[in-house]
DNA sequence: ATGAAATATCAGCATCTGCTGATATAATGA
DNA sequence: TCATTATATCAGCAGATGCTGATATTTCAT
């Protein structure tokens, strides 16, 4: 018989990748490759509004995937760890075989943004 | 002058982690984990519906993130790619460290499954 | 003190997503 | 052929998600 061994840590585990599903987080922790950055220079390199950004900059920070440093009035926001970085990585590189499925993949429909 | 270099990327990469930012195709993707099953196999494994399961096959493979061989009336499903199985690992490990965040983080409600 | 800049918060809406249940298709065996 | 098993498809619904726009809070400069 047949039972999912650990079904708490899957519905983590998918959480954990929801930070990841959104094109906006990922724009987000895609600038963020290069080094820490304030809420207005996240919102000026991504093209978002600034109350979407900061929404957006709360979850990752409690899902632990960016951390804060408070300088005056500023809010500098860095991933939390380089193994968010590599997991972008290794999602670049396996989207090079696959992009194109993904691409044609008719089932959800992500947003094209106005910038693209 | 900041723009996000290449939005469309960006886009794709969203679609590829939401093949991942679903419990149900986690499920699916982890009990693939360990070599290739069939559809009921998948089903009873992970204790989701036939058509359930079958919708987010689908899904899946059209993403190129799994892929099948039909023999007789079975098709036999399995990941696509050893990455696949990396990034699962790679989120597994990452988790150890950012668990506690991403199932405190109140923004998304993945809802408990009835096994959970 | 006052104004401006940086960031956070929140309600409401429009939309998207996943599940169920029913049905269709395909393949096998009797 | 006919029944059965394995898988796929699809509409409709309930609920979740992200964006906008307004506003609150904090910090700094004058």
């Amino acid at each position: 018989m047949f039972i999912l061994a650990n079904p708490k840590s899957i519905e983590i585990q998918a959480k954990l990748f929801r930070g990841f599903s959104d094109p906006s987080r990922l724009s987000i922790l895609d600038v963020l490759r290069d080094g820490a950055l304030t809420v207005t220079e996240i919102v000026e390199a991504t093209g978002l509004t600034q109350s979407n950004v900061s929404n957006h900059l709360a979850c990752l920070r409690d899902c632990g995937l960016v951390v804060t440093e408070q300088e005056g009035r500023f809010v500098y926001y860095e991933l939390s760890d380089k193994r968010v970085a590599k997991l972008l990585n290794l999602a670049d590189e396996l989207l090079m075989d696959v992009a194109k499925g993904v691409y044609e993949c008719r089932r959800y429909n992500v947003k094209v943004s106005k910038n693209g």
